[in-house]
RNA sequence: GGGUCUAUAGCUCAGUGGUAGAGCGCGCGCCUGAUAAGCGCGAGGCCGGAAGUUCGAUUCUUCCUAGACCCA
């Protein structure tokens, strides 16, 4: 059953293979990569003179295969995926199913995939694949975000030009030309990456931000959003590079933050009509001295008036010591709330407005630095620009957006105001206003650009009044689930509740027209809603009706205002592109023009996934546009449930960033272990929102359970290989099941009930811990103690049942597994299906419990088996016996732990433990009874404390009595014991009384192991190992090593699991005695057809000299023909 | 500077108001018709630091330190 013919030759190259003709599971694998440490070409001898070198070809599946290396074995499915179109075909099925919503958060092409973009992508992709099993209908469109100054930046750097100036003169028209194209540099980079990390995304329709359809959409919500009154001007303190001649976003900002020395200058303020007075300011920007208009204070605090020299200076208290090195003494001291209202008289006397120059109180006044009397320049601080507002201060603006002093100022008009500095404060020094001043060290920043310092910059802005609806919004959160809980109310939350209105114009090229007209004349205003409605008022409705909606075209659109008639033009920005993102929920189908029926079907999302950093982005984008647009839908929306994963960080815990050169992409990874393993280690090393220390030893650590997935279903496939297993052919009745099957069978059901639920909860990681519970289980216990089962030469009952259970198993495990890494689970699918199997695994039906094979008390008793087990090995671990040793016999102690009676090992269990402990009889003990002392020696355990109370002057004496006890012959303590057991009590006579011991209060009888038994325990289980060995047990050891030798022996000489073959041997005297009794099993298990005593002859394959448990043996093999 | 989160074994992480667990790694041993596997045992931690609440704190509170993210 091959399902692959030839794969095609994928980047980067796939390792070079060997290939071993005359067995599949002969193959073996060389990556030249350096985790593979081992190169193994064991070889059997008959294959050696047939290896082939196969570079970049690929080798067929058949069934059954066995599967060793992960990324042929990836190629080979993605290869399946495509031929077969099965991402189409998991669609078609669903259809008519209940829709499951996600929306794509859309990534911009214009930069490399990196690992920050695989770990939303792989929760991306597992809700999906997993709600799609369930029967859900899962549109999944992808998206490109493609507007927005980092695109224009890009292209600045690569056209090498600097600011808007350069731009202007390089043409708009080529510009955003450039933009366009820029935006798909790395395309076929994504293009690859998704679909090779596993992730089915419908990129064929995907949405994307630039296209007419996309920004007409933004034009109807921003239409929308202003005819509800919440689209306004105003201003806004930006951030603002005079050299480039932009405000800068935030993210810019951060980006260039350096520390700095920077002139720190104490002014005096004169206080109006008061004689000597002044208030202390202090600032950090002297330059902005002459745009002061205020002085703020906090209410609360504190503020002392000081006589120094022969003048009066007032300041908060708390600063005084650290302010003023002058002798001075405080006269007065004063509430701040009692300056507010004080006018004084500023060192640029620039404003005429009455209501400058006065103090006032503001909340973010502290006494952090400087003096407790905050300057304040309206146009340059946010703080400021607030306070303004509030007070009702006038702004005062004395410099130039290319930050030059205006003339205005004569003093510095056209002077940079950085260079301005030592002017001005020179000036005041002379004119008596400055106190002091000194260098300050602090964090400033810097335009990331061109170096330029930032000036925060009241400009010009439109905003969204996002205040409006601040109750609404926060609401809408509270519906929302978050995962992980604590952002909700924390830092989205927080957020939320300190919100400000969303400033939303760019004065950039490349974006979202603000589809604003204004009039010249009468500064009429019309916010345009729809493209048709662009032409009907459009002066040149010719030029309008097919226009590309960007910058420069859409500007050259002119109306004819309908009050004035003078002529209408669109204002020059473009919007945020986190308004174009935030949309998407709306844009993506182009509504309210088209789509209507899909829009409704398709909002709001069941899910959606992205990381930390989208706090502020993306999730509140969404969220802010959706609660202003959709007023009347219920709450929550735009998305119901949202997985917040963490940074990718590298091994060392640091931020992944170019500049330090530690990142690690996301290909580098998977092309080492394979998509699979990667979604693994995201899915369970630990909870999506911690961050992760990304390293490919990170990875490989994570690599356990597919391993022993892999490798369970290696042993299936080589046996099920050799005995032609078909799956319905030899399928068990379910009552031919083995107490084993029907274990796992009930294991099954309790995993399946556990990931389904996990999956429910949007809690992957723990989904993954049922997984890896229940892959130890069935590698560890169910393979490694059926093995046996799967080796007969007949198809019994018992075979047939170990066989249809395993594969039963592996095929609903594959479906459960399909989810988080769909690459393996596909190809355990296609290796095991039959004819009436779907043709995918992701088209199957997500398993449902099936109740019936579900049996609580069954795994329970399996787990008191296991226990046993482990104490057993714990005890002959202790004794120095090797399992391979038979032993005679073993005693389990029964448990009787906090007065419930525990259930005992149940006969069914008994075979297990025996066979895993390689030991003949098995005894269970109960507390009480007489047996008990064959294996355990009783000694009696007293509490001195309770000695003392019950016997007074006596208890030494009675102490020391039982000591003596302790000591006697085991037979003479067991007489003890069984009276105290029987009678309750027990008497001694002490110093010529008789004193009444009574057993628990008093006195206990411990158990120990009898001499020749050793002890192990688990949980609650104590287990009692017969250590002696007579003669016949050393002969059976003698045989069973020495099976194990011969089948080493075969193993080493390269003949197949199925060869016959003659053994020769000769031994020491004793060991010869063992082989000749056991001949005949000897040679069953070794599949030998003889066995002959005497010299080995030269022509064996093998031969070698054993030491077997002490006594010496020489083997040598030949193959029977 | 502010907010949110994180800090537990060498590594990656669980966990609990009663002084701690898993996986990997390491050491020792075992098993082998799963062999690039499998099993058992063991060593390793004053649970980031300090203070408080409490009979008792790794767990709750506060502060500090370090890291991450967001905001300034």
């Amino acid at each position: 059953m091959n399902f692959l013919t030839v794969v095609p030759y994928l980047d980067p190259p796939r390792p070079l293979q060997y290939h071993a003709l005359g067995g599949a599971d002969k193959a073996r694998h060389i990556h030249t990569e350096s985790h593979i440490r081992r190169i193994t070409l064991t070889l059997s001898n008959r294959h050696l003179g047939k290896i082939f070198w196969l570079p970049h070809v690929a080798i067929s599946m058949p069934k059954y295969a066995k599967l060793t290396d992960a990324l042929s074995l990836e190629l080979d499915v993605l290869n399946f995926w495509s031929e077969s179109s099965i991402f189409q075909k998991t669609l078609a099925k669903t259809e008519k199913g209940p829709r499951y919503i996600t929306f794509e958060g859309p990534p911009t092409a214009n930069g490399k995939p990196h690992f920050g973009h695989l770990m939303p992508r792989v929760n991306k992709d597992i809700f999906p694949r997993y709600w799609t099993m369930k029967g859900y209908y899962v549109r999944r469109k992808g998206g490109w975000d493609t507007h927005g100054l980092p695109v224009e930046v890009e292209v600045e750097k690569a056209l090498k030009l600097s600011g808007k100036q350069d731009i202007e003169k390089y043409g708009i028209e080529k510009f955003v030309q450039k933009c366009r194209e820029s935006v798909w540099l790395y395309r076929g980079e994504w293009e690859k990456f998704m679909p090779r990390m596993g992730f089915w995304i419908d990129l064929e329709n995907a949405y994307n931000t630039y296209t007419n359809e996309y920004i007409e959409t933004g034009w109807w919500a921003l239409k929308t959003i202003y005819d509800k009154g919440l689209l306004y001007k105003g201003h806004k303190v930006l951030p603002y590079c005079p050299r480039c001649g932009t405000s800068l976003s935030s993210h810019e900002v951060a980006q260039g933050y350096e520390t700095v020395k920077d002139p720190s200058i104490f002014v005096r303020m004169k206080v109006r009509g008061q004689e000597n007075t002044s208030l202390l300011m202090w600032t950090t920007t002297p330059w902005t001295v002459p745009s002061n208009v205020a002085l703020a204070v906090g209410e609360k605090y504190t503020y002392a008036k000081l006589k120094v020299g022969d003048e009066y200076l007032i300041l908060a208290k708390d600063l005084v010591e650290k302010v003023i090195t002058d002798k001075h003494e405080i006269v007065e001291t004063m509430k701040g709330s009692q300056l507010v209202g004080w006018c004084y008289e500023p060192p640029f006397k620039l404003s005429d407005d009455e209501r400058a120059y006065r103090v006032v109180a503001a909340d973010f006044v502290t006494l952090e630095d400087g003096t407790g009397i905050v300057h304040t320049a309206t146009a340059f601080g946010e703080d400021d620009y607030a306070l303004a507002q509030k007070e009702g201060l006038p702004l005062l603006q004395m410099v130039d957006l290319e930050g030059k002093f205006t003339k205005d100022f004569p003093f510095a008009a056209g002077k940079f105001v950085k260079d301005a500095d030592p002017l001005l404060i020179q000036d005041m020094k002379q004119r008596g206003f400055l106190y002091k001043s000194s260098k300050y060290e602090h964090e400033y920043p810097f335009c990331w650009r061109c170096k330029s310092p930032l000036l925060y910059y009241a400009l010009d802005s439109y905003f969204v009044k996002t205040t409006a609806r601040q109750k609404e919004i926060i609401a809408n959160n509270k519906q929302i689930h978050w995962h992980p809980e604590h952002m909700r109310d924390g830092r989205f939350g927080n957020f939320l509740d300190t919100m400000k209105d969303w400033a939303l114009s760019r004065d950039r090229y490349w974006g979202t027209p603000l589809p604003i007209w204004v009039c010249e004349v009468c500064n009429e205003q019309i916010c345009v809603g729809s493209r048709a409605q662009l032409v009907e008022l459009a002066k040149d409705k010719k030029q309008a009706q097919n226009i590309e909606l960007h910058r420069p075209w859409i500007d050259q659109v002119t109306f004819e205002c309908k009050k004035c008639k003078g002529e209408m033009k669109r204002v020059k920005y473009v919007i945020d592109g986190w308004f174009d993102s935030g949309m998407m929920h709306t844009a993506q189908w182009h509504y309210p023009f088209e789509n209507q029926k899909l829009f409704e079907e398709q909002f709001p999302a069941d899910f959606i996934a992205e990381g930390l950093d989208q706090t502020r982005g993306w999730f509140y984008t969404l969220l802010v546009t959706s609660t202003l647009l959709y007023e009347d839908k219920p709450f929550p929306h735009p998305y119901r449930h949202v997985i917040v994963n963490g940074m990718g960080l590298d091994a060392q815990g640091k931020k992944m960033s170019k500049s330090v050169g530690n990142v690690l992409s996301p290909l580098d990874l998977i092309n080492v272990f394979g998509a699979d393993a990667v979604r693994w280690y995201l899915f369970s090393s630990s909870a999506p929102w911690k961050d992760k220390r990304v390293s490919k030893e990170g990875v490989a650590e994570y690599l356990g359970s597919l391993e022993t997935l892999r490798n369970i279903y290696n042993f299936f496939a080589l046996y099920a290989g050799i005995d032609k297993f078909d799956p319905i052919k030899h399928r068990a009745q379910e009552s031919e099941r083995a107490l084993l099957d029907r274990w796992i069978f009930s294991r099954l059901q309790s995993t399946i009930q556990g990931v389904t639920q996990r999956m429910d909860d949007y809690d992957i990681v723990g989904a993954t811990d049922f997984l890896k519970d229940f892959i130890d289980d069935l590698s560890n216990w169910y393979v490694r103690n059926s093995r046996s089962r799967f080796w007969g030469n007949e198809w019994t009952s018992d075979k047939k049942a170990a066989f249809s259970t395993l594969y039963e198993v592996l095929i609903e495990l594959a479906t459960l597994f399909a989810p988080f890494i769909p690459f393996l689970a596909e190809a355990l699918h296609l290796n095991l299906k039959t004819e009436e199997d779907p043709e995918s695994v992701h088209l199957r039906d997500w398993p449902k419990t099936n109740e019936k094979l579900q049996d609580k008390e069954l795994e329970e008793a399996m787990r008191r088996a296991r226990s046993i087990v482990t104490a057993g090995l714990q005890a002959r671990n202790k004794a120095q016996i090797k399992v391979r040793q038979p032993l005679a016999r073993m005693a389990m102690l029964e448990p009787t732990t906090d007065g419930a009676v525990r259930k005992p090992l149940a006969s069914a269990y008994e075979e297990l433990v025996k066979s895993e402990l390689n030991i003949k009889n098995v005894v269970v003990l109960k507390a009480g009874m007489p047996e008990l002392f064959e294996f355990y020696s009783p000694k009696l355990e007293y509490d001195k404390a309770k000695m003392g109370p019950s016997f007074r002057q006596l208890a030494p004496k009675v102490i020391k009595v039982l000591d003596e006890l302790n000591l006697e012959v085991h037979e003479k303590r067991v007489e003890i014991a069984k009276k105290l057991l029987s009678s309750g009590s027990m008497h001694l006579r002490v110093d010529g009384q008789e004193v009444e011991l009574k057993d628990q209060e008093h006195v206990k009888v411990a158990l120990f192991a009898k001499e020749g038994f050793v002890e192990g325990a688990e949980r609650d289980w104590r287990v009692l190992i017969d250590t002696h060995i007579d003669n016949e047990l050393r002969e059976e050891g003698y045989v069973r090593e020495l099976i194990r030798l011969i089948q080493e022996s075969r193993k080493e000489a390269g003949y197949e699991v199925s060869d016959r073959i003659e053994v020769f041997y000769t031994s020491d005297p004793e060991l010869q005695k063992a082989i000749e009794k056991f001949s005949k099993h000897i040679q069953d298990e070794t599949l030998a057809l003889k066995l002959n005593k005497g010299e080995i002859p030269s022509h064996v394959d093998y031969s070698k000299e054993f030491d077997v448990n002490g006594k010496s043996a020489k083997l040598g093999l030949v193959r029977s023909r």
